[in-house]
DNA sequence: GGATGTGAAGTCGTTCACAGCT
DNA sequence: AGCTGTGAACGACTTCACATCC
């Protein structure tokens, strides 16, 4: 709506964008403080920086790729992270001069690929607070404890297993087949 | 557990696994029939048939993947969806010629790419149920206008865009980033 | 006048607790 | 004796409705 050059909104439109109730859009910004003016609306411009702002997402984060196979490939070149502030600024593999090829061809420009072992250094020179393990399922858990002893406390998983990490850790699991479950039950149903 | 040979679970141990009450899941199986035996628990093998009964897995998915750049390829090569009765069996680009080299070299061998023009007669022809959009964001409407088209009635959409079909059609959106957002609200706070 | 913010009412989902089977 | 299946109690979220303020 911003690019649109809207400058107002209520919580009647953006229930209607969502399908939601617009007095669950108004209790739910009143959880976090006062955003409007009554009789008015929302102003788009504030609002999308106060929503900004509460999720966290006013600042850069800087991500780590482990795992260069055909999904982190395809991650490493995924532009939309740069446009939301997010920044993969190290990849790694147990086998880098296996995959660089690979990775350099779609890019344009060489990109280094690092080993694994190197993971831990990296990690606290590049303050790195988010892993993506784009591994196989097999090495998925064990590259999550090299993340926990980098002590990057975000993990975005994406191998088809579960990872287990201590207190004060973060997984979040991505299942691909999952979604894809959901649309054969709404299919069948 | 199947696969570790065990035979009986409760809804305690369930429940545990998934990190909810053990009421919840007799409550949610009930919803969907009677699969205990009480003073027992639950056969695992035939849970895990009723639950894919349930769900609509108990069956070959034909699928078709539409765009053919970094995350389409990766999907083309994406071996769980076999395992899960998932199958890409038709493949389309706007420029097949341009795209089948990259397809290729990760497949091992020569995968047919067909022009978009060509989706409305394949997908009767090959009986597709699922589109997979993994075009650009502007071209996500048109691509799901033609799977309308072709009464393609499951849309599994990975292009950042949301998308509006007819009634009866099912579209999912994937949308990359917002369980980076999720990631990034738990590390903020 | 008109849309927000919010107590109160309403609805839905979760948990308890135990009867009913095995 | 033990675990399921389920009515009843509980708690949480959603929606209503209106006072409040621009």
């Amino acid at each position: 709506m911003d690019e649109r050059g809207e400058r107002v909104v209520s919580s009647a439109q953006l229930a209607t964008r969502c399908s939601v109730n617009a007095a669950q859009v108004r209790k739910d910004f009143a959880y976090f403080g006062e955003f409007g003016i009554r009789g008015v609306g929302y102003y788009v411009k504030d609002l999308l920086q106060d929503i900004k702002r509460i999720l966290g997402l006013n600042r850069e984060w800087r991500m780590a790729l482990i795992g260069i196979g055909n999904l982190g490939s395809a991650l490493l070149s995924y532009k939309d992270f740069l446009k939301q502030n997010y920044k993969i600024v190290a990849a790694f593999d147990i086998n880098p001069l296996k995959v660089i090829g690979r990775v350099s061809e779609k890019l344009g420009k060489p990109v280094e690929v690092l080993h694994i072992s190197r993971l831990r250094d990296t990690a606290k020179e590049r303050k790195i607070e988010i892993g993506i393990i784009t591994t196989p399922a097999s090495e998925a858990q064990s590259v999550a404890n090299l993340l926990v002893e980098a002590e990057v406390r975000g993990i975005l998983n994406f191998a088809p297993t579960q990872i287990k990490v201590p207190e004060g850790y973060v997984v979040r699991d991505v299942l691909f087949t999952s979604v894809l479950d959901n649309l054969a039950y709404l299919l069948t149903n």
